[in-house]
DNA sequence: GGCGTACTACGAAGACTATCGTACTGGCAT
DNA sequence: ATGCCAGTACGATAGTCTTCGTAGTACGCC
């Protein structure tokens, strides 16, 4: 049966209020970049169990809330489960290159995962 | 008189040690963050002073080291002075890309100084 | 040599961060 | 209803970061 999407609501910042440092701060930890690049290798919304960090669940919440909260995921929630995605778009538009630069680097160098 | 490049050396990491997570944190900072724009923008090396940093002397030193250290910015003495100059040569060979659309992103938010 | 300038070293205070453990809530399945 | 699973909230802890002030070093100039 298809799961419907829940009533629970998660503050995204809204595109025009993303700040560079924020997104590069967030960026800059090396458990959020494995984040971030294992949602830009996955072709679906990734749960937040299903990354398989290697750090407790309550560290795993922190980390994807500063990613949210800089703006760099969208989290909706389905089910009990919470779906994570890039928010390519939006930052594509703000800095050009940026996240295909640090995801290109991060793979270089391994931290793919 | 051409004043001479001192004997005072500064460790700078090769361009192979240059991890990606190091340079994003080094460029969170919004102080650093500006000096990097500074740096950009101005045509030829600037020193510590000459960049006119909103912190004291100390602070400065500070920043300047964690650019350096991470590889962002190289220093050379020249008397008491020092100059400080971009790595894009380095940086653009590691991670293509990534320092242009950061100037970018700082300049369009107005992080230019 | 003596002075001024540019930067450094060191120590300290305060804020922030990453991590954890425990207790809790919301939703699905039985 | 009961239990389970995914994630949250809260508090604690240990480490790091930014900032400062003061004292010190290196260099050029008089």
């Amino acid at each position: 049966m298809t799961t419907a999407e829940s009533s629970r609501t998660l503050a995204h910042p809204e595109r025009d209020r993303i700040r560079l440092e924020e997104v590069l701060h967030a960026l800059a930890d090396p458990m959020r970049l494995r984040v971030v690049c294992a949602l830009d290798a996955g072709d679906t919304e990734q749960s937040c169990t299903e990354l398989q960090l290697p750090v407790t669940k309550s560290t795993s919440t922190h980390h994807f809330r500063v990613l949210r909260e800089s703006g760099v995921i969208r989290q909706t929630y389905r089910g009990t489960a919470k779906l994570n995605a890039l928010r390519r778009e939006d930052l594509d538009l703000l800095f050009p290159g940026l996240l295909d630069s640090v995801l290109a680097g991060a793979a270089r160098q391994g931290d793919g995962g």
